[in-house]
DNA sequence: TTTATCTACGCAAACGTTTGCAGTCAATTG
DNA sequence: CAATTGACTGCAAACGTTTGCGTAGATAAA
């Protein structure tokens, strides 16, 4: 144990632990000289406040939570990178939790952080949650809450989203202008906003170009890609005519590969891949993905900086604070004509 | 701020402060009536423990940190599962501090991790680090350290690392196999010990196959993707004669395959790549990419298990149960002959 | 009866920090 | 000179939890 504390301070420099305390928080109160006799010691020894002592006084923890389905996603982990990246210029402290699409998972998270842990909550709901009691529990405590892609319309504070109305009506738009007739859309959170938004865009195209909505190409996935592959080959089979699919994941495109390579279908001529997707290597698949590709990044960014400056403030977040941002097609050769 | 607390809990049952705290751990020396009643209100007026008062008290903080050099790598984030899985099983958080393999990032992060916010530390060294000063120091403080990956031999303690020296010798050897012979090497951490065993292996297959060392064949790269592009493209320019990369990251594979499409050199026909890589897509991409997979996931969880197994019995951790897990290669078309 | 043992609970200190308040000493003012 | 001010510093409580020790009452043993 690191027994270089104030107190040791204090006794080695004959001050009071008080003085010290306030010598290394540059408060007017001390003597200039005092100071840098303090702070002088205090890097010699190293000496390095301790956490748990110091949020216990003043109930912060400069630390916020991130909650989100699964770090293995290009969507996400980019998304960390802009969290992260905000945190850290303002010394703040990132605890990671991985719900896995897990509903009970997340209700045993959000207990958790119940606990005064953190200062605040970014998240991204997991597919599976379906009901909101827990996250309203979570809100009923101290921390504040911004949540960004998988939102929750029942909790009132800010989010961070992306236009997934108008990227699900332009990823159906482009394949359907392409030359498909069939489009299959695959998803994998259709309980929640955003699943229902993309699905909102992809039907009103389907009507706006007079395409029948056919609810049987329309594929609930879940997190096991072996499991999705099966799915959508199934579904290939079932209805050849298929000519087209529209992933809302990249883990669904992926497995959509996987599928049509199994099956001989040939990616753009027989079927056309668009996908929801942050993969840096799409241009370089064989064939190369058209993707709608969101600013996961500067989601990361903005929902971060919400979060920072309501903590910062001690204000509550509103719900007008929510942002959204703009997502971007890629066109590429697994949708050309 | 939520208010409940031992405190409030004690007053409503009538009972002290300590008797509740007892009989929320099953203590034996509460009775089984009074622990029914404890519980009870507990779980009606959701109670949950204040962290930082239990881990001030207890200077135990049941958190581990986890320093990598970044999360939007394959590698890592797969890693990073494994981690979250052990910890999360053994009631452990999870904080994440990325270095982007900066050297004064890494140095900061550790000197806030001697403050006793952690119980334990998984590491993976940034690349830009060759002084480990900053490792000995928080060493000396109270954190167990174990380094996964990008390891650091000048702190005794355990490491968790896959075949490197064979894993390059592999695949240089299958590069040669494959009729090679100006094989580039690119790597991104020569000065760490996983950069020198790989390019150690990398030298020995040369030599066994009677081809000579060029040290203008061994490129350093970086973490930016342009800068590392353009490197190879300069490279491949300047020794037009190469015709095989063995790539010792994931970026540099990637950066290689778009050199190598913009000078319209033919992958595999002209040159061969390989490359140490957990990208999920490497089948599908055009080519699909040969690679030495290590099972990130399993090192995660390894590494994980041995910090915590080490924290519960409060014993230092020895070099002696260092682990070394095994790469596999996965050949594909990028280095087909 | 006395003594010992056991059960069930409370008191109070401790973890290391922050901070309101009070105090000391010297310098300044009336 | 006394009174006031200001610059520094110390005392001690508080944050919420855990835990060593003490104790009251009950039961069992002597």
């Amino acid at each position: 144990m690191n027994s270089v504390n104030l107190k040791r301070l204090a006794q080695e420099l004959n001050l009071s632990i008080a003085t010290v305390s306030r010598a290394l928080q540059d408060s007017y109160e001390v003597s200039a000289h005092t100071k840098e006799r303090v702070k002088a010691l205090a890097a010699e020894l190293n000496y390095e406040p301790n956490a748990y002592a110091s949020s216990l006084r003043r109930n912060i923890s400069k630390t916020i939570g991130v909650v989100i389905p699964e770090v293995n996603n290009h969507f996400f982990s980019l998304a960390i990178n802009g969290i992260e990246e905000v945190a850290r210029q303002s010394g703040y402290h990132v605890l990671i939790y991985l719900t896995h699409e897990d509903y009970d998972r997340e209700v045993a998270i959000t207990q958790y952080l119940t606990g005064g842990r953190v200062d605040g909550i970014l998240m991204s709901v997991a597919s599976e949650t379906q009901e909101f009691g827990h996250l309203l529990k979570l809100q009923a405590t101290k921390p504040a809450i911004v949540f960004f892609d998988r939102v929750c319309d029942s909790i009132a504070t800010a989010q961070v989203t992306t236009n997934d109305f108008e990227s699900g009506f332009q990823a159906t738009e482009h394949l359907i202008q392409a030359g498909c007739r069939h489009i299959a859309h695959l998803l994998v959170s259709g309980n929640l906003s955003i699943g229902r938004m993309r699905m909102q865009g992809y039907q009103a195209a389907l009507q706006q170009y007079g395409l029948p909505f056919d609810e049987a190409l329309v594929l609930d996935g879940n997190g096991n890609d072996e499991q999705n592959t099966a799915l959508i080959t199934a579904l290939l089979t079932a209805r050849p005519e298929v000519d087209g699919i529209f992933a809302s994941v990249e883990r669904l495109a992926i497995s959509s590969y996987h599928a049509c390579n199994g099956l001989g279908r040939a990616i753009p001529e027989q079927v056309k891949i668009i996908s929801f997707s942050n993969l840096g290597v799409a241009a370089l698949l064989d064939p190369a993905l058209t993707t709608i590709t969101q600013p996961a990044y500067e989601i990361g960014r903005e929902a971060a900086k919400i979060l920072l400056r309501a903590i910062e403030k001690k204000k509550p977040i509103l719900p007008t604070q929510s942002l959204v941002l703009k997502s971007e097609l890629f066109e590429r050769r697994s949708t050309a004509k």
